[in-house]
DNA sequence: TAAACTATAGAACTAAAGTACTATAGACAT
DNA sequence: ATGTCTATAGTACTTTAGTTCTATAGTTTA
C-alpha cells in the first residue's frame, strides 16, 4: 500500500496509474495535513512525499511520523529540493530522494526497497509485540525472579536477594516457563534479549 | 584523528588549522590512492572526503572502505555535487554531506557526529573481538558442544545427538565454563548472541 | 459470599548439572 | 621418547533444578 502525499494534481494523477500496474494499492492526499486526518495505518507499504506542501513540509510531516512511532518508510520526491533537504531528510531514515523529472524504473526501484523495509519492520514489530505479550501475563513477581533468572543467579541467591525461600523460588520459576513456554533458561534469555528486558543492576 | 582528502591545496591547509585548533589530529592527502596508500588506520576518526577528485572519485573511494570493511565514518565535502552524489553518499552510510561554502560551526558539528560514531562503532568491534578470541580458544569438539548448550539442550540430548557418553559432555562443558570464565548457561547465551553464534538446525 | 489468583513455604522426591579421581588412546611437539 | 593436549568413559558423589502434595493468607472478581 502506497501513499502519496503532493500538492502537484498532475502527480496524484500520474503515480497511481503507474503503481497500480504494478499492483500497488495507492491513496493520495494534498498536504500533510490531509494524510495525517486518515486514520492511523499500520500494515506494510511506504509514503511518497513531496518536499514543497502547502501547511506542514514534507520533512515536518517525516519529523512528525518519527515522533509519532509510525513506521512507514518515506521516498521523498521534490522538483526543487537541493542538497541541504535531500541530507536531513536521509539522515532521518528517508529511504530514497528522487529529483523530479525522475524515471519510472528509478521510482519503482525506490519503492521495492521501501516496501522491502517495511516488511522487515514489521515483521520485527510483529515478533516483539508477541514476546512483550507473552512477558505481560507474568506477574509482578514472576518478572521479578525472571530477571534475576536471565542473568544465571541461582535460586537459591534469588532467595536470599529476595528474602524468601528458595522453594518459593522454584515456584515461581515454574511458573515462568510454564507460561512462557520455553524449557530452559537458554531460551527465557533470548526471549528477554529480543524483547529488551532489562537486568537489575544487582 | 581527523583525514582530508581533497584536491583542492587551499582546503588541505584551511581545514587542519581549523581542526587542530579543536585538539583534533589531521593528516591531508591530495587523492584517494595517497590516502589507500598510507598504512591502514585502525584507531577513531572520521575521513573528511571531497567528491570530484582526480583519479578515484570520493564515492568510489568510498566504495572501495566499505567493501575492505575501513570502518571510518566519512564526511564528505562537495563543490559542485547534487542531491543524486549526496543520496548516493548517505544511503551508502555516510555521516553527512557538506556543499562548500560551509560554515566552521556546521562541519564541526559533523566531525563531531562522525568521531562519536567511530568510537562506538570501535567499542563494539573491540568487543565482538574479545569474545570471539575467547570463544577461539575452544576445540573443534568443545565449541560443538557449546552450540547445542546454548540452544537449552540437556546434556543427555546432547550426548546423544554426538554419540558420546553424557559424562563426556559434562566434561566439554566444564571445559567450556572455565575456559569462557562464566558459570552459568544464561552467560553463554549472551556471549554466543554477541559474538554472533549460530545454533545447528537440529 | 464464593471462587480464582497470587505469594508464600515445608516435606519429600526425581532429575539434571557439576566435580573429582582414575584411566585409555591418539595426535603433536620438544 | 617423553610430555602435553584432546577426546573419550566409568564410578561416585554433591549441588542445583524441578515437581508434587499440602497448606496459609491476602487480593480480586464474579
Amino acid at each position: 500500500k502506497i501513499f502519496v502525499i503532493d500538492d502537484d494534481e498532475s502527480v496524484r494523477r500520474s503515480l497511481p496509474m503507474l503503481l497500480e500496474s504494478m499492483e500497488f494499492e495507492v491513496e493520495t492526499f494534498p498536504s500533510s495535513e490531509d494524510f495525517l486526518n486518515r486514520e492511523p495505518f499500520n500494515g506494510t507499504g511506504c509514503i511518497l512525499l513531496d518536499i514543497n506542501l502547502g501547511g506542514k513540509s514534507g520533512l515536518e510531516l517525516q519529523e512528525e511520523l518519527i515522533n509519532k512511532q509510525y513506521s512507514l518508510p518515506i521516498i521523498f520526491i521534490t522538483g526543487k529540493g537541493g542538497v541541504p533537504e535531500s541530507v536531513r531528510a536521509l539522515k532521518k531514515g528517508a529511504v530514497d530522494f528522487l529529483q523530479k523529472p525522475f524515471d519510472d524504473q528509478q521510482l519503482l526501484d525506490a519503492v521495492e526497497e521501501a516496501v522491502a523495509k517495511s516488511h522487515t519492520i514489521r515483521k520485527e514489530f510483529d515478533e516483539l509485540k508477541k514476546l512483550q505479550g507473552l512477558i505481560s501475563v507474568l506477574t509482578e513477581r514472576e518478572l521479578e525472579v525472571f530477571k534475576y533468572v536471565i542473568t544465571g543467579m541461582l535460586n537459591k541467591q534469588i532467595a536470599e536477594k529476595l528474602n524468601i525461600a528458595e522453594h518459593t523460588v522454584k515456584l515461581h520459576r515454574g511458573k515462568i516457563t510454564e507460561k512462557l513456554g520455553v524449557k530452559s533458561v537458554a531460551e527465557l534469555v533470548r526471549i528477554a534479549e529480543k524483547a529488551g528486558i532489562k537486568f537489575p543492576s544487582k
